[in-house]
DNA sequence: CTGCATCCAAAATGATACTG
DNA sequence: CAGTATCATTTTGGATGCAG
């Protein structure tokens, strides 16, 4: 499927994906499947309450992930990803490979560009 | 490769990507080849000029695409991208097959609950 | 334990005028 | 033509207190 500017989707999946902590959440959530609200606050180190809610809403807004109310006291709520959120890996791991790899390149960019400055002097 | 939660990349790779207008930007550099400022800037409809220069000052910043001016009156200056940049297309691809998707998705799913909810009438 | 409400700061985007 | 500069607006993220 050719993409074409004026149907481009892009922007669609990318929506998904931006917040200052979703791939981290859906990592976790990925790696260790089910994981209870303060689970997840504690394995997203920095993150608040407020936001980890607000990401966690995001996410199951778009069916990525599921959420599960026990009704109970204290209250217990687990968050997992869906069959379907599951599609989103692949993207996931390309992108984790393509960070990667750019990190690689730009380092490799400043040595050049280093070494063309010395020449300058 | 997998992604652990400790090194995780993603935001390395989503960081390039996003901005309101830097698929499409993208997008049209990877169709159409070459384009001078102003052919963008129709391309583009509703990006300022302000927008526009920033989002490709960016992009060039990360050596995804690279900026050529001719020094002349008036300006000519022509946008490209590099060969290093072409390596996100696959990327831009499955987001671009996901997004597409993805609204189909949404689709079904908000069918089913109208369903859902006129049972409840 | 989970999460909402409020208030605040910072970042991204937009409108507009000006320049070589 | 291809920008820069400035100011306004919108969006996003963060701190903190309160509640079932």
């Amino acid at each position: 499927m050719k993409i074409e500017p004026e149907s481009c989707r892009v922007d669609d999946a990318l929506g998904i994906l931006v917040g200052k902590w979703k791939p981290l959440i859906l990592l976790h959530l990925l790696k260790n499947g089910t994981q209870r609200f303060s689970e997840l606050k504690r394995s997203v180190p920095g993150i608040t309450q407020k936001m980890l809610t607000n990401q966690l809403r995001d996410l199951e807004e778009e069916d990525i992930i599921e959420r599960k109310v026990y009704p109970q006291v204290p209250p217990k709520v687990e968050y997992s990803i869906t069959e379907y959120g599951r599609s989103l890996e692949p993207i996931l791991n390309a992108m984790h490979e393509w960070g990667t790899n750019h990190i690689i390149h730009k380092r490799e960019k400043m040595k050049k560009e280093n070494v063309g400055n010395e020449r300058k002097l």
